[in-house]
DNA sequence: TAGTGGTCTAGACCACATC
DNA sequence: ATGTGGTCTAGACCACTAA
């Protein structure tokens, strides 16, 4: 096993993979194809690939913190002994799995939650008139329990684990100045052991998005999401909260979010009263 | 203004664009940069933005069918005079896009409805148990009317202009062998200039996806959409139709359809039944 | 001025599909 | 055997950013 390149989980050797640049004609020879114990990605997959894994993987350990800049690709094409090309094309995936964001003339970036997008990365409501609108939020519990078993089955957590539920409302201005009206009813629960400071204080002092101080204050990064759909009448708890009579419409929205691996973090349900908003999404 | 290659639409001389392949270096002097009139794209862009624009317009003309093959990359790249890798990038982008589809081997392919995804490449419906389950189709209604004045707006139609009206039913069977239950009401406009022979005849004889349909007879190819989800009460007809008592919660979904060059043709009001179903969503 | 990502090229070889 | 897209490399120049 020994005699080989430096970089990590290769491929074995001997096997017809992307090819090993040729030793023919290219003037680079360049000694790649490590016999890398199994790993668990599948086996034969482009170098780049095998890249993107890695900084994945770097990403995970938290070698590089969000919001920070990544080494150029000229260093990480020297450090793992590929071409720039290569590593171009791992981190141009990553930039559309909005992983990383690249800023031509200063660096690449890991993403960040907030400061990317308008505001909220996932959020898709919208008012129906085109005022953009800002939220307010108010906080309304934030406890500690044991993960009631739908919860535990979603998030991946044993049995009766300990979880953190957060309840909080948005609000919007029906017009300048005016007061503003319940429209989002969250119900949020989180990994009790990712999420061990998590207190209510903590959640109302926070300013930003609630994703922004996951990631500073918990190394926990959501990166991608599943939400399921239905319209469903507002209980009568549910629409006393959402200042609206019970019975009412309201869009329920179960979310799932996911960090690095496929790994469930936050399950989500919010009730979107959808009478001067709507849920906005784009079919390609 | 003569003397120039054979590109068209390519970006003005003289200008520093993108880089022509420099005299300099390169091996590769390959006179490119006509004096092109002015086009309607933004002068400087990248070659393959030039590129990807002259394949879409290509698209749009019918120069190749919906399912039919493209020219290979080298062909394309003889063609416009550029390298196979700036082709590649270009095709990269469209099929990204779903507007072509890569096959490795094969060639590659222009975009087609119902015979990509599985079947329904818009429709967002999943049935919450696991079961994929097919759909039923069943057609209420098609006429041609004066199109009312808000879908003539979103359609972008002139005031009064025909409109073609579908009203059609999605089912599904709860269980294996079951009756099926009513599960979707769509309500569909569409411009009538562009749907000049479409009959209830035609749509009920229809095996396959509309958007199929629609592709194959009236070419008219649905690229992207853009969707507003709100709860809403049944109504006492709707209700009726979807075999629900009225005032339950439904699922309102409009959507919004385009075609090449941001061309709204289709407008689709769909009612979903969420009480077995629901809207499924990913969020990047 | 130096460093970064962005574009473009040219050529090699591989994996897949078809004849 | 041929042709297609897929991967990889190497090197050049451009556009942007910041010191």
């Amino acid at each position: 096993m020994p005699a080989a390149t430096t970089v990590p989980h290769s491929v074995p050797t001997s096997v017809p993979n992307s090819q090993a640049p040729s030793q023919a004609v290219g003037p680079a020879p360049q000694g790649r194809a490590a016999a890398g114990a199994g790993e668990a990605a599948p086996a034969f997959s482009p170098l780049y690939q095998q890249i993107k894994a890695l900084l994945v993987t770097s990403l995970q350990a938290g070698e590089w913190q969000p919001g920070q800049a990544i080494p150029s690709e000229i260093e990480l094409a020297a450090r793992y002994k590929v071409s720039q090309g290569t590593v171009r094309k791992a981190i141009d995936e990553m930039a559309t799995d909005n992983l990383l964001v690249r800023r031509q003339g200063k660096g690449t970036f890991v993403a960040t939650h907030a400061e990317a997008g308008t505001q909220y990365r996932f959020l898709r409501l919208a008012p129906d008139a085109s005022t953009p609108a800002g939220l307010q939020r108010r906080l309304l519990d934030c406890r500690r329990m044991r993960a009631p078993a739908e919860v535990a089955r979603l998030l991946a957590l044993k049995a009766g684990e300990a979880a953190v539920q957060v309840r909080r409302l948005l609000l919007a201005a029906p017009a300048e100045g005016a007061a503003p009206l319940p429209v989002v009813l969250d119900d949020i629960w989180l990994p009790g052991n990712l999420f061990k400071g998590l207190t209510a204080e903590r959640l109302a002092d926070w300013r930003g998005a609630m994703y922004r101080l996951f990631e500073a204050e918990f190394a926990v990064r959501m990166i991608r999401a599943e939400e399921k759909l239905r319209a469903v009448a507002a209980s009568a708890e549910d629409a006393a909260v959402l200042g609206v009579a019970a019975g009412v419409p309201l869009l329920s929205v179960e979310r799932l979010s996911f960090t690095y691996g496929d790994q469930p973090v936050e399950l989500r349900r919010g009730l979107y009263h959808t009478a001067a908003h709507h849920y906005r999404n784009e079919l390609n």
